[in-house]
DNA sequence: ATTGATAATGGTAACCATTTTCAATAAGGG
DNA sequence: CCCTTATTGAAAATGGTTACCATTATCAAT
């Protein structure tokens, strides 16, 4: 059996309605596409794919769904330097879908890894619980990313 | 006597010319308002304060040889989610200077601290060498931000 | 099931940071 | 000093994202 809750399918509207927000048919499909392909997606990319089965949705909704659902917790916004965000569903509960992430400043290829997490949860909650009191800072999330230059892209040079 | 490196205000040709580009008045005038503030600024703040200077220096002229000191590792790309780039000098041997920052997603604020640095390199040392190498990946620089609410907007709610 | 208050939607146009284009200019090796 | 070539700057184009607003959908109360 593969890792993961599978059994989730409709408790998206639980959350929106926690919130006090509404479930919607757009919001349902976006939250779907979001689920299946889980990683870096630009807003252009998840509009096609909603678009597919439910050519009424706009490309507006989806950027205020993901605004909405970034606000909520529940999706990560990442600017990987190429001229648009991408969004990724958080895996909250589960830590082997913890990764961060290597981009090429070249050819803007993302590798994600998951290695080091032991290593990393150690020191960022150390650093997290020193920062939030000294600063009076409520932290949500982090980000740690590794900028270079990929294998393929070395070999070119 | 405050600390860094005060003495090497026309040493910036030499890099230049190092990498095969020529010296010019807009680039020694970026390179000296980077080096003055240091900070946070936008290709919109460089270029209203190299105006004040030399007023013949466009917009575009900053954009390129910001993308040029980004690319040479002199200048480091940030993105806090406010629709802009914001550009920091990178003081390389100065580990006085290392710091990374909180970030406000409510208000946009920005926090530097520079605490838990020592664990941090301990960290990132580790991670980079198992990374680079598993991955084939040569690793030029990283980024850490904590995403939360700052002291303010936490007051406002 | 129906209603009504209100949230959510979608198409278009606007926005605005960043890039491209291209003719004019300046750098610096010979 | 000259010549090649990088660099520049102004204007226009680009493209992701957001604002606007009339229309529609949601859902609690009836």
């Amino acid at each position: 059996m593969p890792r993961g809750n599978r059994i989730m399918n409709q408790g998206w509207g639980g959350k929106f309605k926690g919130c006090g927000y509404r479930m919607t048919v757009p919001r349902q499909a976006i939250m779907d596409v979001l689920q299946k392909a889980k990683e870096h997606l630009s807003a252009e990319d998840i509009y096609l794919e909603v678009h597919k089965l439910f050519p009424q949705v706009g490309l507006t909704t989806v950027y205020r769904t993901l605004e909405l659902l970034t606000e909520m917790g529940m999706v990560f916004k990442f600017d990987f330097r190429e001229g648009r965000s991408r969004y990724e569903l958080i895996e909250s509960s589960n830590k082997e879908d913890h990764h961060h992430h290597l981009v090429c400043t070249e050819c803007k290829r993302i590798i994600d890894y998951n290695e080091f997490i032991d290593d990393e949860l150690e020191f960022i909650n150390r650093a997290e619980k020193g920062l939030s009191k000294k600063y009076n800072f409520e932290i949500k999330n982090h980000i740690i990313q590794f900028y270079g230059i990929c294998d393929k892209c070395r070999k070119k040079e």
